[in-house]
DNA sequence: CAATAATTGCACTTCCGTTGCATGAAACAA
DNA sequence: TTGTTTCATGCAACGGAAGTGCAATTATTG
């Protein structure tokens, strides 16, 4: 048994082929994957596939949805012992305007606001727009 | 000529009926607008009217676009004297999941955020989801 | 092995954003 | 005023992405 197929059950999914090859795919790429993403690298899949396997992901803990403001939802590999939802672990992303991608800028955790009297804070989603390190470099 | 005809004059677009209506509604309304919104309160008017009008207000810094995380843009009335993209006038936006309106929360401004080397930040999003004060006061 | 439950694939729908083109109204020039 | 141009509006249609129902397949359990 391989260490994804131990990381999928332990969330409480079953490692079948396809969700393994969705984790590896998810894995390798360092930037945030839209399901047209998806549909272009497995072709062979089907688009509910993947989406139903994104979002059982989602579920799960095993990946965080994205919104970094294209209206395309977008999806990461949770770090190891993450908690998307508790504000410790809410990092920021950072969109190119130039290639159009979007990463985790882990390191970068959303700082604490406070709200007026009456709003209770129980999410948060920052993103920051410009240009990227690759796209800057030249 | 009204307030209304010389605001919009002085951002450089025609003041014409619909537009001025427009305005109104989004004067009056302290929430972010969806173009669904709009057409279920204009019903007599187009869509793509509307939807031009955001656009234009959009385009002449008249409105912001919102994007709240519902993948839905919502837009709101610029502050007097704003400069909507500039780093000082970045102001949050606040969703609740309980009434699913969204409001700026123009007094609390996005704070500046250091970036790995090579990326530039051009623009910011940062919106708190949870509960409004309307909905968490009862 | 049979029976059950979960996963995958196909077809289809809905919703929102967007565009092209024709019509109508306003501004402008003669 | 009339004619011309420019801009605003309305109608129709397209396209992308999210989502759902159902049948078929695969895995799990007894």
């Amino acid at each position: 048994m391989t260490e994804i197929e131990k990381t999928l059950e332990n969330k409480g999914v079953r490692p079948t082929a396809m969700r393994i090859l969705i984790y590896k795919y998810l894995a390798e790429k360092e930037v945030a994957i839209a399901l047209t993403d998806m549909e272009n690298a497995f072709s062979k899949a089907d688009r509910t596939t993947l989406y139903r396997t994104l979002k059982t992901f989602e579920e799960k803990r095993i990946v965080h949805q994205i919104d970094d403001g294209t209206n395309i939802s977008k999806y990461a590999l949770c770090e190891p012992g993450c908690n998307c939802e508790m504000e410790q672990d809410l990092h920021l992303h950072f969109h190119c305007d130039n290639c159009d991608e979007t990463v985790c800028l882990t390191e970068h955790k959303i700082p604490h606001i406070n709200l007026p009297d009456g709003y209770v804070a129980e999410n948060a989603n920052l993103v920051i727009k410009g240009i990227c390190d690759k796209c800057s470099g030249q």
